[in-house]
DNA sequence: CTGAAAGCGCTAACAT
DNA sequence: ATGTTAGCGCTTTCAG
C-alpha cells in the first residue's frame, strides 16, 4: 500500500505539502503542485479511507437505507440504488447498502460509528421511526419520500398527490364515469408508506372533483389476487370503465383478468398505471401511465445530500411534477 | 461521539481494558468485564470505524460489485444483494456497492483506500477483467460465477451446465425430441458471461446425448423479440414441441407468442425455465422450472469471504446441483 | 509558500 | 489481570 509519505518522499516535499496539494486547501506554487502529481500518478497513490476519517475529515460514503421488505416495489428500489451509485461516484462519494432487516439499528450504527458522512432514506412512513434519530444524531440526511412532518427535513418525491389527479382527470377527460384505484398490497397502507396514502389522495379528490363513482382497493400480488379483485370489482362496480393501477406487478395479469371476463383493454375498460416507464411500456397491452422517476430521485437525493455536506442551503421539500404519458390501454368510453 | 476513553473513564479502567474487554483477545476479570459492558451500554458506546481501520484492523467492510449492465438480470441481483446484506450483518459486517458504471475502477478504489476487507464480485465473465486486479492486490474475495481459469480463487454458483442438462433430460423422458434454448440477450454471450455459456453447454450436451433435434436462439426482451423468435422458432424446426428459456422477462411474452400461434402450453408444447422460483411460478402458466437459488448464493458467499477472512481455508470452486420443480408448463408430447 | 509536529480514536506490543 | 505507550495514515495547526 503506498501512503502519502511515500508520494511526499517521491517528490522531494513533506507529507503535509502533499496534503495541501492534493485538497488545494492552502496555495501551492504550480511547480510542487506538478511534482506532487506527478508522484501521485506513478506511484498510483490513493488516499486510506480510514486515515483520512481519522483525522476527522469526511469517510466520503453514502448510506443508502432501502427496505426492501413485503409490498415494495423491487424494480423501483433496485433503480434508486442504481441512480445513487452512480450519482454518488460522480460526486467522488460510495455507497453503504442497510436493508430493512435491521433498519434503525443501521441508522443509528452508522452514525455513531462514522461509517458514512450522510444517509439517504427511502421507503419513507408518514411517521417513520427513523426520523428521531436521524436527527437526534444530527446525521445529514435526504429522504426518498415525505413523512408527516416534513419540517427541518430534506425530501424528494414525485408528487403522487398530483399523479392520482392526473390518472383520473385523464380519465374523466374521456368521459368515464366509475373508476377504481387497484393499488398496493394492504400491508403498504397500513405501514402508513407516505407515498401510497398520497397517491389514494389525490385519486379521491380528483375523483370527487370530476363527481365519479369511485372505489379503492389495495391488492396483493399474483395472478390470484388480480382475478379475486378483478371479479370483486365487477360485481361492486358494473359501470366500470376506469381503472388506475399502483402495483407493478399486477398489470399484467390484471388486463388477462379483465378480458378473461370479455372486457377489452381498451375497448371496454380503460386503464392507467403509476409506475417506472419501462414496466408500463412492456405490459402485455403498453399501459397509458405517470411514471415514477426512481432515476431522477435518485440523482437529485445525491446531488442534494452532496450539496448539504458543503454546507449549502438546500430546500426543503422537492416534489417533482407528474407527467401521463399516453399509451395503449386508455380510450375514450364506450368507444 | 462518545470514545473509548469515555467508557474507560466511565469504567475506571484504561482504554486497552476497555479494547481487550470488548474484542475477547485477552483474559479480563469477570468484574472488570461487567463494569465496561455497563459502561458500554450507559454510554451507548460503538467503535469509531476509522479509528479501528486506522490502526490496522478490519473495517468490517465487504464490497459488492453488482453490474447492473445491459441483459442483465435484474431480479437475480437484487436476490444477491438483499441476501448479501443480511448475511453480512449477521456476521457484523456491513456492505459497500460497486456497480459496473466503474467496475474495474471501483476494486481498485475499494483495495488501495481500504474501503473494504474484501469484495464479492457478480456477473463473472470467463475471462473476467477483474480478476488480475484481484490476483495484484491480494484483496480476499469470493466470486458469485466461476471463469475460465478458477485456481486460487473461491467461487459458488449454480451448477449451470447441470441446470441445462436436466431440463432437456425432463423434456426428453417426456418423449420430446425436437428442442430449443431460448437464452438471455446476444450481449451477454458476447460478453462470455459464463454461466449463460455453460447453461448453453449443458444443453447441447444433453441434447446430443438423447439425440435430440435442438437448437440455441439468444433472444432480447420484450414482446416483439419473442413474437419474432417465436416465429422464426416455428419456421426453423416445426416440430419443435420443448423449449428451455433461459430469459426471465421473456417467460410471459413467449408463452402469450406461441399460444397466439395456436401452440398452447403444455398441450402442443412444453416449456422449462431457468430462472428464480418465484417468476417461474408466477408466470401466466407456472413453469416447470430449475430455481437460480440468488438468495443462497449470496449468503454462501458470504460465509466463505468470513470464513476467508478469519484465515480459515475455504473451498475453491462450490457448484450448487440444480433441482427442477414440475410445474404446469411440461406434459409427455402428443397428449 | 513550505516543513515539523501534534493529534484524530483505536489496538497491540510492551511493561508491570 | 491491568496499565502505559507507541503508532496506524492522514490532516491541520503552528512555525518559519
Amino acid at each position: 500500500m503506498v501512503k502519502i509519505t511515500d508520494v511526499a518522499r517521491r517528490a522531494g516535499v513533506s507529507p503535509s505539502t502533499v496534503s495541501y496539494a492534493l485538497s488545494g486547501k492552502r496555495p501551492i506554487s504550480d511547480a510542487t503542485r506538478r511534482r506532487v502529481q506527478a508522484a501521485v500518478r506513478e506511484l498510483g497513490y490513493r488516499a486510506d479511507a480510514g486515515g483520512r476519517a481519522r483525522a476527522g475529515r469526511a469517510s466520503k460514503v453514502l448510506a443508502l437505507a432501502l427496505p426492501m421488505r413485503a409490498g415494495i416495489d423491487v424494480p423501483v428500489m433496485t433503480r434508486f440504488a442504481v441512480a445513487v451509485v452512480t450519482a454518488a461516484r460522480a460526486h467522488d462519494h460510495d455507497v453503504l447498502l442497510l436493508t430493512q432487516a435491521e433498519g434503525e439499528e443501521g441508522i443509528g450504527r452508522v452514525a455513531d460509528a462514522g461509517l458514512a458522512d450522510a444517509v439517504i432514506l427511502t421507503d419513507v412512513q408518514l411517521h417513520d421511526p427513523r426520523l428521531p434519530l436521524l436527527r437526534s444524531r444530527s446525521l445529514p440526511s435526504v429522504l426518498i419520500g415525505v413523512p408527516a412532518e416534513p419540517d427541518g427535513l430534506t425530501c424528494v418525491d414525485l408528487d403522487f398527490r398530483a399523479a392520482g389527479d392526473l390518472c383520473v382527470d385523464h380519465l374523466a377527460r374521456l368521459g368515464h364515469r366509475v373508476v377504481a384505484l387497484v393499488g398496493s398490497p394492504p400491508e403498504v397502507y397500513v405501514r402508513r408508506t407516505a407515498f401510497a396514502r398520497r397517491l389514494v389522495e389525490g385519486f379521491t379528490a380528483a375523483a370527487d372533483r370530476h363527481r365519479l363513482t369511485s372505489a379503492v382497493h389495495p391488492c396483493q400480488a399474483g395472478r390470484d389476487a388480480a382475478r379475486t379483485i378483478v371479479e370483486r370489482l365487477l360485481r361492486e362496480l358494473p359501470a366500470l370503465t376506469g381503472v388506475v393501477v399502483h402495483n407493478e406487478p399486477l398489470l399484467d395479469p390484471l388486463i388477462d383478468a379483465f378480458e378473461d371476463l370479455g372486457l377489452r383493454v381498451p375497448g371496454d375498460l380503460s386503464l392507467t398505471a403509476v409506475c417506472p416507464a419501462p414496466v408500463a411500456a412492456s405490459a402485455r397491452v403498453p399501459v397509458t401511465s405517470v411514471a415514477v422517476p426512481s432515476a431522477e430521485l435518485g440523482t437529485r437525493a445525491v446531488r442534494l445530500l452532496v450539496r448539504k455536506l458543503s454546507g449549502a442551503p438546500v430546500p426543503g421539500t422537492t416534489l417533482l411534477p407528474p407527467r401521463l404519458t399516453q399509451r395503449a390501454s386508455t380510450a375514450p368510453r364506450g368507444v
